[in-house]
DNA sequence: TTTTAATAGTTGTGTCTGCAACTAATTTTC
DNA sequence: GAAAATTAGTTGCAGACACAACTATTAAAA
């Protein structure tokens, strides 16, 4: 294992383009004059799609831990984007709702993540996009298998 | 731009492969007992190549600003991984130099690196890779265009 | 040359992250 | 039914991140 090796593997370019990605995000909604981090629109957009999730279910989908999304949803609930209920039958269970305010901010932020998009996807061909998807999949696949290791400790835990 | 739009585009990929990348590298750190983040193996590789960089040019190369550069330099110190000296010529320059302990500990992980690259990589074609690399160049293309305007504060400053 | 501007780096503040240890509630087991 | 194990969530602690404001040094402009 030289660096020609490592340089020529995706190791590097998966990274590279990972953080890239953040700080393209995080820069666009600044320029939009949005406080909104990448995290906090994710959890916007799974509770666009199905409100009152609990907060453990957010935490396996995110791929984070349970402990960073009782922050997440700290500093959220501040901006008054979503609010915690407790589930009815089970009072472990705290359950997510977004606001009325938060389901605004989420359409509101739609037009940018549609620029997004497009800035990101720019001279890219359709064979292009679905390739790099499919691989990327298959990437996820290989990440992913290591987390069924018992002997390791489990994320979102 | 609906949901499924937005989740046939390469944008929720990218994301979610980069943050699942980062959380796989951690993993494989600490399940090999090396307490290292992603971060410092970055600085360790570049100083590995070209030591003595100057601070600003590793927070540029790392697509970091130069504030986080400060504090996770101030812990790679703390480690005896690397040690600050201050140029000769422009005393306003700190260089960061590998310690002994430092290129030792580095060339250890290399097995791990090497490791992380066939996982990574695995079930995919020559074909694959070299498609993958070549379309995430295209998109950090398209990411790295936003930096160049100049109404925008730049990062790594 | 003296003032001004640009550069390198540090520090304060706050967000996101994970791990470990903890409480409270629910299941399982005996 | 009571004890033990599991689960959901919070909190303390610490690493990594960015932005703004700051110091010190160097370069540019007047």
């Amino acid at each position: 294992m030289n660096a020609q090796d490592f340089d020529n593997s995706i190791l590097p370019w998966i990274g590279k383009t990972g953080k890239m990605f953040l700080v393209f995000m995080v820069d666009k909604f600044r320029h939009h004059g949005l406080d909104m981090s990448v995290e906090q629109m994710i959890i916007l957009k799974i509770l666009h799609e199905e409100d009152g999730r609990p907060q453990n279910d957010m935490a396996m989908v995110t791929n984070s831990h349970k402990a960073s999304l009782t922050r997440l949803i700290d500093n959220m609930e501040k901006k008054n984007l979503v609010a915690r209920l407790p589930d009815k039958d089970d009072k472990r269970v705290n359950r997510i709702f977004l606001t009325t305010h938060g389901r605004k901010f989420f359409q509101s932020t739609m037009p940018i993540l549609k620029e997004a998009v497009t800035e990101l996807q720019e001279n890219l061909s359709e064979r292009e996009i679905t390739d790099l998807i499919n691989i990327l999949k298959k990437v996820q696949a290989n990440m992913g298998l290591g987390e069924s290791d018992p002997s390791l400790p489990k994320p979102c835990n």
